[in-house]
DNA sequence: AGCACGCCGACT
DNA sequence: GTCGGCGTGCTC
């Protein structure tokens, strides 16, 4: 039998299968899917089975055969497989690119090589000792495989011995894929066997090492195994006393593994589905039946902030699990919130598998494990959730389907809600897209009229669950603020209703609309800003640190004293928007109790959560933050929101720069009101009469996507047509500025004998148009130029095909002088 | 990505 | 005359 190996080298020579003969022994365990080594160009690889098959494509006497079998269990399915091929398709990536993105980082191994003797050639091995150092000898001898790294780092004199012994045969090599990470151990200190000896030997403690004898008495009166950590934590000294003890015999020290589980210590209270209103009601009803039906179907649910749509998907998931079939959950990043887990595993409990970044490697690992061995049914994470190895899923939920989150900024490029569709498509399952803010795309496509015989797949729930009306939003302009002399920050509304606040023991979100805020380094003198030396970039002020950080390379300095350039003292730094604005209240309100959420206050483990946790406690009045305290949040007390600058957001170069703002305004807004206080939105602008502003401050989503798209048909911007980024760098601005220009005009030729060379605004239903190549925003990166090309096209094109074939002239080469290209397709952000 | 093969400059 | 530079091409 012949296994077809995508192997892991992502490079486009090596993007397609290479046959191996599958060794009888593993015939019946390696399926499409499976995980292997394979002997590939002189060295073992990792590669994964995309097929198999009777006979080789290639002659028999250049056949190797598959070298070792990674996983009992292959980490993949067929249909991810599949998948992964489609994904590097249309995202121009490599399949093999594709099929890592789908397997947990745990399973990324990597070959290590193995040096051992060979015990065959006795005369030639005694010939070495006169070659190599006893003590390798020794080495290798003693443990009979020893890492050919760890060879090479403690002897790096005789790195050309050792390569003339593996050629000779004298030395023999072995490759194996180990593993990132395998089962997690915790080194365990157990209390001795032997209690009365222990005592004894206690006893008769001599004077020295105290320490020693403190560490016993301790285990001698626990009586039960501690961990290492936990034992030094509480007992205090060092690992050393404890080896010291335990080579007396005295203590016990050995590695016991452990199941990661994060949510293991939590007890999590069961629901049961609750009575849906009428308009749930009929949304789950068509979401229900499309699950029934097992036809791939793409449904939009746009509901309103507060309308109960988290419900709809648990009654929804329960009718997946009762048809036999699974379910996928994706919600952005952000909005993974111990809220939103315990709601899930409220109502299935243990069928229920977290995936999200804030897990260690490990933990995601035995999260993923239990999808792979079927023991749970239900997934829900962040994007790359969609890749969860169920092998018969139902339905796909993507909440909050308009972040951007969902879009993966390194390659492979993909955007979750359009893998989710694909793979639904593979399995006949339902895809729910809901949001109180569809994006446009979404939005456009639900609403084109539905074919014969079938219904529209818009679903809208325009009422709020619980009754409450969506709260009045009142826009205040802080030109007219300013006018009336209020150089604060804070209107005059917003103060007033901040002081009402806590006067009645209410809490305020406050946000931030934090781009267009930064934390850069000004000169006031001069005007000096203090810039990376290898990127086009302002660099970043960490108060904690006193650094200045390069976003984008990690190039850090110390803050300067004085201005660098003019040497004046009047050098300041801009901390995060954020503090500012805590800074502010504390002045304005002596005693107010703030919590502030952003970058600098969530970096640590579960810090987002425990700063929710304690606002959700009441205790703190405000919590001012970014973008992170705008979604998905649900506390009773809060009453007032506010935003302090709308329009920081509306004021960037980039065609979605509207429809960012008209989301946040209106998902903040959602915050404020939910349950039974009343609630009121403040919204502070210099555009007031902006229609993203106005029309969420009327929550009207239909007003605000007739104006939008009007703006995106005259600009030429999705959704009436689609766009691709090519970005393009290289250290020499010469070569990059040549090389683009070839490109781009390689681009043109091509799209021009395809017949589809045109402008968009031709009315052509086939039309494609190269802009550029110009300097990219960020112009200069890791000492790289860098310059785009924005295709934009309409109609049936095969881009990536006309893009892969604009490449080619560009991919031989030595690496050092190749320009480096970047494909993104259907980019979030072109600028 | 590595690694071998192959054709032109500065050395014993 | 040779060692070594890195351009080119292949890996089942």
């Amino acid at each position: 039998m012949i296994a077809r190996v995508i192997v892991d080298v992502p490079s486009r020579q090596t993007d397609r299968p290479f046959d191996y003969e599958v060794p009888s022994a593993m015939s019946g365990w390696i399926e499409v899917g499976s995980r292997v080594g394979v002997p590939f160009g002189g060295r073992v690889l990792q590669g994964f089975v995309v097929e198999l098959a009777a006979e080789a494509e290639v002659d028999s006497r250049r056949l190797k055969a598959v070298a070792e079998l990674l996983d009992p269990l292959p980490p993949l399915l067929p249909d991810l497989i599949g998948l992964a091929k489609w994904m590097s398709d249309k995202y121009c990536c490599s399949w093999t690119t594709a099929l890592q993105a789908m397997i947990p980082a745990a399973l990324k191994g990597k070959a290590e090589r193995y040096v051992s003797l060979n015990d065959s050639l006795d005369e030639e091995l005694e010939q070495l000792a006169s070659r190599l150092p006893q003590e390798l000898l020794d080495m290798l001898s003693r443990q009979r495989q020893t890492k050919l790294e760890s060879l090479k780092e403690r002897f790096p004199q005789y790195a050309p011995d050792i390569k003339a012994a593996l050629e000779e045969g004298v030395l023999l090599e072995q490759t194996a894929i180990r593993d990132r990470l395998a089962i997690r151990k915790v080194l365990t200190v157990f209390p001795p066997a032997d209690k009365a000896a222990a005592a004894e030997a206690l006893a008769a403690w001599p004077t020295k090492a105290g320490k020693q004898r403190e560490l016993l008495a301790f285990m001698l009166e626990r009586g039960e195994p501690i961990a290492l950590q936990a034992l030094l934590a509480e007992a205090g000294g060092s690992p050393a006393s404890v080896r010291a003890v335990a080579a007396k015999g005295l203590l016990e020290l050995r590695e016991i593994e452990q199941q990661r589980d994060p949510y293991a210590s939590r007890e999590f209270e069961r629901t049961v589905p609750l009575p849906l209103t009428e308009g749930q009601q009929s949304v789950y009803t068509r979401i229900a039946d499309a699950v029934t039906r097992g036809e791939p179907q793409v449904l939009l649910l746009h509901g309103v902030t507060g309308s109960g749509k988290t419900e709809v998907y648990l009654q929804a998931i329960q009718h997946c699990l009762k048809q036999g079939k699974q379910a996928i959950v994706l919600v952005p990043e952000i909005a993974l919130t111990p809220q939103m887990v315990e709601r899930f595993k409220g109502r299935f409990g243990d069928a229920v598998a977290v995936l999200h970044s804030r897990l260690s490697n490990g933990e995601r690992y035995d999260e993923w494990r239990k999808i792979r061995s079927r023991k749970v049914q239900v997934a829900i994470g962040a994007r790359s959730a969609i890749f969860a190895p169920f092998e018969r899923i139902g339905l796909v939920i993507i909440d909050e389907e308009h972040e951007s989150s969902y879009k993966q900024e390194e390659s492979p490029k993909y955007h979750a809600r359009d893998v989710s569709v694909q793979r639904a498509r593979q399995h006949g399952a339902a895809v729910v897209l809901g949001s109180a803010t569809p994006s446009l795309e979404s939005y456009a496509a639900a609403s084109r009229r539905p074919a014969e015989g079938r219904e529209s797949s818009l679903l809208p729930m325009p009422d709020r669950a619980l009754g409450r009306p969506l709260p009045p939003v009142t826009v205040i302009d802080m030109r007219a603020e300013l006018a009336a002399g209020n150089r604060s920050m804070f209107s005059r509304t917003l103060h007033e209703g901040l002081v009402q606040r806590l006067e009645r023991g209410e809490q305020t979100v406050l946000l931030l609309n934090r781009r267009g805020y930064s934390t850069f380094v000004m000169c006031r003198s001069c005007g000096y800003t203090a810039l990376c030396p290898h990127c086009d970039i302002s660099l970043t002020y960490h108060q904690k640190s006193r650094l200045l950080r390069c976003h984008y390379c990690g190039h850090a300095e110390q803050a300067p004293q004085t201005c660098p350039s003019c040497e004046s003292e009047h050098i300041r730094f801009f901390g995060t928007g954020t503090q500012r604005v805590e800074e502010e209240l504390a002045k304005l309100f002596p005693g107010i109790r703030v919590i502030r959420m952003d970058v600098d206050t969530t970096t640590e483990k579960n810090a987002h959560e425990k700063l929710l946790k304690r606002f959700g406690d009441r205790e703190a009045d405000v919590l001012l933050g970014t973008q992170m305290v705008a979604k998905g949040l649900d506390f009773p007390f809060v009453t007032l929101v506010g935003v302090i600058a709308a329009d920081t957001s509306l004021n960037l170069p980039d065609f979605r720069s509207a429809e960012r703002t008209f989301q946040l305004l209106t998902q903040v807004a959602g915050r404020a009101g939910r349950h039974q206080l009343p609630g009121e939105v403040v919204v502070q602008t210099y555009s007031p009469e902006h229609y993203a502003v106005t029309t969420a401050q009327k929550h009207d989503y239909i007003r605000f996507v007739e104006e939008e798209l009007k703006h995106r048909g005259v600009m030429g911007y999705p959704p009436y047509c689609r766009l691709v980024l090519v970005t393009m760098s290289h250290e020499q601005l010469a070569l990059l500025s040549s090389v683009s220009e070839q490109f781009a005009e390689r681009l043109r030729e091509l799209a021009a004998e395809e017949g589809v060379l045109g402008p968009l605004g031709a009315g052509l239903p086939r039309a494609l148009e190269v802009l550029g190549p110009v300097a990219s925003p960020i112009s200069r990166m890791k000492d790289r130029y860098r310059f785009q090309c924005v295709i934009k096209y309409r109609g049936n094109i095969d881009v990536p095909a006309l893009l892969r074939a604009a490449l080619a002239p560009f991919v031989a080469g030595s690496p050092q002088k190749l320009v480096q290209f970047s494909i993104d397709v259907d980019p979030q952000v072109i600028l």
